[in-house]
DNA sequence: CTCGGTGCAAACGTTTTGCAGAGCA
DNA sequence: TGCTCTGCAAAACGTTTGCACCGAG
């Protein structure tokens, strides 16, 4: 990693990866980011959107979720929420709980770290997975 | 996977994983796991390693916790409760809190989805990383 | 004898990185 | 001109899987 101290340029690209998880509400993985841009961006790679992702999260300006699945999602409200995700097709939403800072207080004191924040990952069966389809098959997000 | 419906033998390898993981109260990884029984089974392959692993998740006898760093790591204690991460060497701790049901069931009213439960993972810096040592290096767990 | 467990190695999906060239400040 | 950004490809990393053999029941 190490890009901590470097002088950023502006760069359009960045700009537009920056849009493309602000703009949608999805949590896109950086492989569906990807598949986006490179309808504008046809040489883009996703080297560089892994680059440029990693940088807009250092930055503060995105945040990277943890879920159940292998590949990581990217969030552009910075705003404290939860996520909860669908075992059944990997559907991630946001959940909108009041952010408990007192119960950071407690485990500081319980454990001895300073304690810089939580984050609270449900998990369950969405709507539409449910009563699943008549052919069986489920759909992914 | 598919594991699901299959009837399970007495296997004293697995038997010797689950034991490293109940034992061990540092939440090992798989190749942690791997490596400290590398010693009495020297023909031990990690695949094993990994496949034993899904099998007592499966039966519920171990869980699967998922941190911030690429490596799973493993919990063999079921008793519901959450953990914190040193940010800066990895370090893995329970954290004994009392669990929150109302919240899923508020969340399954807010969400529509059918909530199975929660987990809560903390985040901050360990009391051995809070004072770093002389030479600046970083203990790794 | 049957079917689960194991070791081995290859494959997999995600993410990182080294390098050379392009281009902003 | 200097340093960041980019594309490309290879590598790294954790994990899964196909296969052949071993061994429990």
């Amino acid at each position: 990693m190490e890009n901590r101290m470097k002088e950023r340029r502006q760069s359009k690209l960045r700009e537009e990866i920056y849009n493309a998880i602000v703009q949608h509400p999805v949590h896109p993985t950086a492989e569906s980011i990807y598949e986006q841009l490179k309808a504008t961006y046809p040489s883009l790679s996703l080297g560089t959107v892994y680059r440029n992702l990693g940088i807009l999260a250092e930055q503060g300006l995105i945040r990277r979720i943890d879920t159940y699945d292998a590949a990581d999602r990217f969030d552009g409200n910075m705003q404290p929420h939860s996520h909860i995700q669908c075992r059944q097709c990997g559907r991630l939403e946001d959940v909108f709980l009041p952010y408990d800072g007192q119960v950071d207080q407690m485990v500081e004191r319980m454990t001895g770290f300073q304690v810089e924040g939580h984050a609270v990952l449900f998990s369950g069966i969405c709507s539409r997975c449910k009563v699943p389809p008549e052919d069986g098959r489920q759909q992914v997000q």
